[in-house]
DNA sequence: CGACGTCAGTTG
DNA sequence: AACTGACGTCGC
């Protein structure tokens, strides 16, 4: 049980240091270190954060080579052990390091860095040095340990005095002091007169308050009070109170609720008659708040199936995904609140995944109503302060429900019994940064680690998931299908109907807005009743051009069109952050015609107030939701009635519930039709499914207006049907021919470099070497043939964006089907291609199961 | 001959 | 990533 050698992972972000090194375990942390474990570890010169992955009696190593841990970070293990372990699954899966994985798993706020702190050393072995040789010879090598005082400069006496007065500097701060003599204070370091420590800092600390309690009680406290005399009366007065309330109080709470001075209750404690302590306590972004509890509704028939099928795994502790297709508004969350209660009462816990935008104060108080103080909310939006101790309540067990977005998929929970994943098509789950996983393969592997349920619900389930549940192929992901068709409510889905716009333009409407579409706003208008306007704007971005020459403002280091925000009157690049003040003429060809094509929103708005003046518009856009709390605002400005209109992107049509909402219009359902992505019907399904669901959810019948240039698309022919059968089975066909997922799978691989004809010669190279390979392998083949192993290389060819901060970039499409371990092929190429070219200006990016082909 | 810049190699 | 040590170039 004795452990001397620990393996780590260090944070070093670098190919050559993802692995494990080893260290020794010093006595005085054995039994503290364990696996998961934040340490700190001399590594080169240097002091990092690094993470435990085992713990070991021996190491291969010489022990005179290896160096012992040098500091403990967190008591307990920031990481239990099944989520080290599935780092090392994350890192062969998703091609990307340890410590990225690992890093991604816990709170921001523990990603210490090193300070360099700063003290005078210990002069006695300077002083023994005195009567030694070697301190006369003086040069700067063998002389660096020991070295006379007096022979200090009077420049570095100064230092070494400041450094003495104060016991111990950062050395940032050291640095910006003497700015003007770093020599002098690089000398005295590496002569050692000056000694280095090296600690982690954590970015955040746990917060702490004051807090005061009697310290006596009984007939010490009645004798506490009698020894009060005529003085010190308000010290009596905070005695007596605090017996009363016989529990600790904040001391704030206790100054202001008796109007005394930190002094007076200072004086008590002094007296030993009370305690003040800091007390750690959790800063809750919710405490402000008072959520009305609710109670669980009674299960339908469908629901109950659902509910059957998943408490039986539950109660049986075993593994299961469940695909739960429910129409918008047959009830998913329900049964997602009872299934986890379930979940809880088995002593387990739970966790709800949810798209980041419809992570709304709605959709939290929903949980916070039914669990109360057992849920914890991560939210993009809190402090990393505020994360951190969310994070914490999960990891000390003080919660059994973790709801947020893709990164809840790692709540730490021991027991973990149920994972929901809600809207499970939404492309956000997919992260876009390294590493670059998948919160739903997260949520089956770790659902498959616990014997746990997975819930993955949606209206419109993605063709991968669909397709798992109905060919049952995959031992690991084959979804049992369970489906919802009926609202509880009684209500049924809104008609839709599909508006040619090309028929309009034919009959003279050059408006944006259809006949039938305006006379229906009119009539919203006059009943009292909402509308919700979609305007599609995927690959719509609000560029500006001049109408005279067609000059377009670029960014000047990526391929791509700025953005025009109206708030700051400037151009923005969304990639690299370059901003230039917008233009009023054309910087090509002097015309004053130039032109802000608004976010598309804007120009809706003003079409509309010219057509209904008066109406009143809620617009909700980039533009007006970049402020904390806006976007809630704006919803709850319309859900009183204060708005005739919402007018907005993708973000009307998720998850929102206005029981006066009787009208949606789509003003562009195609424009993410034309997007180059094998996926844009799919989208397009999906978004106009979404957002028909929205109209007449209550009482009132609701009426869909889907205006398009394409009317006999499939996608948006099934969707105004609400027949996501029928679309799912063309769609499939589709992708079938086309050898795309769910028949194949996809790693992107994009190479970029600052020279573009040295990238391409390398993106060649690179593409050639893989295609060599898996032609050895026996893999490389046209998956047109029906073997059930195939692997096809496409490209290279320059990116969507072909360059993005001022890097061109050329990416290869890696399709294959089979159990075949491509990405292990595709990161061992790129790692020889590295390593042969010795240009460290390239890099090569792994995206496996690619959602965003760009 | 020393100061500075570039590059490859190492981190337990 | 950060740092070291080796080698190469440049300027006096």
């Amino acid at each position: 049980m004795t452990y001397k050698v620990a393996k780590v992972i260090v944070d070093v972000p670098s190919r050559e240091t993802d692995r494990p090194f080893d260290y020794l375990i010093p006595d005085e942390l054995k039994g503290w270190i364990e696996v998961g474990s934040r340490v700190g570890v001399p590594f080169g010169r240097r002091t990092v954060q690094g993470f435990v992955l085992s713990l070991h009696r021996e190491s291969d190593m010489d022990p005179a080579r290896m160096k012992p841990i040098q500091e403990l970070l967190d008591l307990m293990p920031p990481l239990p052990p099944d989520l080290v372990e599935m780092a090392e699954w994350m890192s062969r899966k998703y091609a990307c390091s340890m410590i990225s994985a690992l890093q991604v798993m816990i709170p921001a706020a523990l990603k210490g860095k090193a300070e360099r702190y700063i003290s005078v050393a210990e002069d006695e072995g300077g002083q023994d040095a005195l009567s030694e040789a070697d301190a006369e010879a003086g040069n700067a090598d063998s002389g660096s340990l020991f070295v006379v005082p007096e022979l200090l400069t009077g420049e570095e006496e100064e230092i070494v005095a400041y450094v003495k007065a104060a016991g111990q500097v950062t050395m940032d701060h050291l640095s910006a002091r003497f700015a003007d003599r770093a020599g002098d204070l690089k000398g005295l370091i590496r002569r050692g007169i000056l000694a280095e420590t090296q600690m982690i800092k954590d970015k955040v600390r746990k917060k702490t308050v004051k807090t005061v309690s009697a310290a006596v009680s009984g007939e010490e406290a009645e004798r506490a009070l009698a020894s009060f005399s005529g003085q010190a009366r308000r010290q009596k007065e905070v005695l007596q109170f605090l017996l009363e309330v016989g529990v600790p109080l904040s001391l704030q709470e206790v100054l202001s609720t008796l109007r005394v001075t930190a002094g007076t209750v200072a004086k008590l404690a002094e007296k030993g008659f009370a305690v003040i302590e800091d007390i750690e306590v959790f800063r809750d972004p919710y405490r402000n708040r008072n959520f009305k509890g609710t109670d669980p509704l009674e299960r339908t028939a469908e629901q109950e199936v659902v509910y059957g099928k998943v408490t039986e795994t539950l109660d049986e502790r075993s593994y299961g995904v469940f695909l739960l297709h429910g129409v918008t508004g047959s009830g998913k969350t329900e049964v997602y609140l009872q299934t986890i209660e379930r979940c809880i009462s088995l002593g387990r816990q739970a966790i709800v995944l949810v798209p980041e935008i419809s992570l709304t104060p709605q959709m939290v108080e929903r949980f916070k109503g039914r669990f109360g103080g057992k849920v914890a909310v991560m939210h993009s939006r809190l402090s990393t302060g505020e994360r951190y101790d969310e994070w914490r309540k999960i990891r000390e067990g003080r919660v059994q429900v973790a709801i947020g977005a893709r990164s809840a998929v790692f709540a730490p929970f021991a027991d973990l019994g149920l994972i929901v994943m809600d809207e499970e098509h939404e492309t956000s789950y997919k992260q876009e940064e390294t590493p670059k996983y998948h919160a739903r393969d997260v949520a089956v592997y770790r659902a498959h680690q616990h014997n746990a349920a997975v819930i993955l619900g949606s209206a419109t389930p993605s063709l991968e998931s669909y397709h798992a549940a109905r060919s049952q192929a995959d031992d690991n992901f084959a979804p049992l299908l369970l489906e919802m068709k009926q609202r509880p409510s009684g209500s049924h889905l809104p008609g839709v109907n599909i508006v040619d716009m090309r028929e309009e333009l034919r009959d003279g409407n050059r408006s944006m807005f259809s006949r039938a579409l305006h006379e229906g706003i009119a009539a919203r208008l006059e009943r009292g009743e909402q509308t919700v306007l979609l305007l599609n704007r995927r690959g719509h971005s609000t560029f500006v051009m001049c109408r005279t020459c067609g000059y377009v403002a670029g960014c000047p280091e990526c391929d791509i069109s700025l953005t025009y925000h109206q708030k700051s009157n400037n151009l923005r690049c969304h990639y690299c952050g370059y901003a230039a003040p917008a233009p009023s003429i054309c910087p090509e060809c002097n015309s004053e015609h130039i032109r802000y094509f608004g976010t598309g929103t804007q120009r809706v708005e003003g079409e509309l107030a010219k057509l209904f003046p008066g109406i009143r518009v809620i617009r909700m856009d980039v533009d007006t939701t970049t402020e904390k709390g806006s976007h809630e605002k704006l919803l709850q400005t319309f859900r009183e009635k204060k708005g005739d209109v919402l007018l907005g992107t993708q973000m009307v049509a998720k998850g929102l519930d206005f029981p006066d909402v009787t009208l949606v219009g789509v003003i562009a359902a195609d424009t993410a039709l034309n997007f180059p992505d094998f996926r844009s019907a799919e989208k397009t399904f999906q978004l106009l499914t979404q957002v028909a669901g929205r109209a007449g959810r209550h009482q009132l019948p609701g009426e869909v207006f889907i205006q398009t240039y394409m009317p006999d698309h499939y996608s948006v022919i099934h969707a105004s049907r609400h027949d996501y059968g029928s679309f799912v089975r063309e769609e499939l066909n589709h992708r079938r021919a086309l050898h795309y997922p769910p028949y194949s799978r996809l790693i992107l691989v994009t190479l970029s470099h600052e020279k573009l004809p040295l990238l391409l010669r390398m993106a060649e190279n690179f593409a050639g070497d893989l295609r060599g390979k898996a032609q050895r392998l026996g893999w490389y083949g046209n998956l047109d043939r029906f073997a059930a192993e195939a692997l096809d290389i496409l490209g290279p060819v320059a990116s969507p964006i072909p360059r993005i901060k001022n890097r061109y970039r050329f990416q290869c499409m890696v399709k294959y089907r089979g159990p075949l371990d491509a990405v292990r092929l595709v990161r061992e190429t790129a790692a020889d291609t590295l390593a042969n070219l010795r240009d460290a200006s390239l890099q090569i990016s792994i995206d496996v199961d690619p959602q965003m082909l760009m």
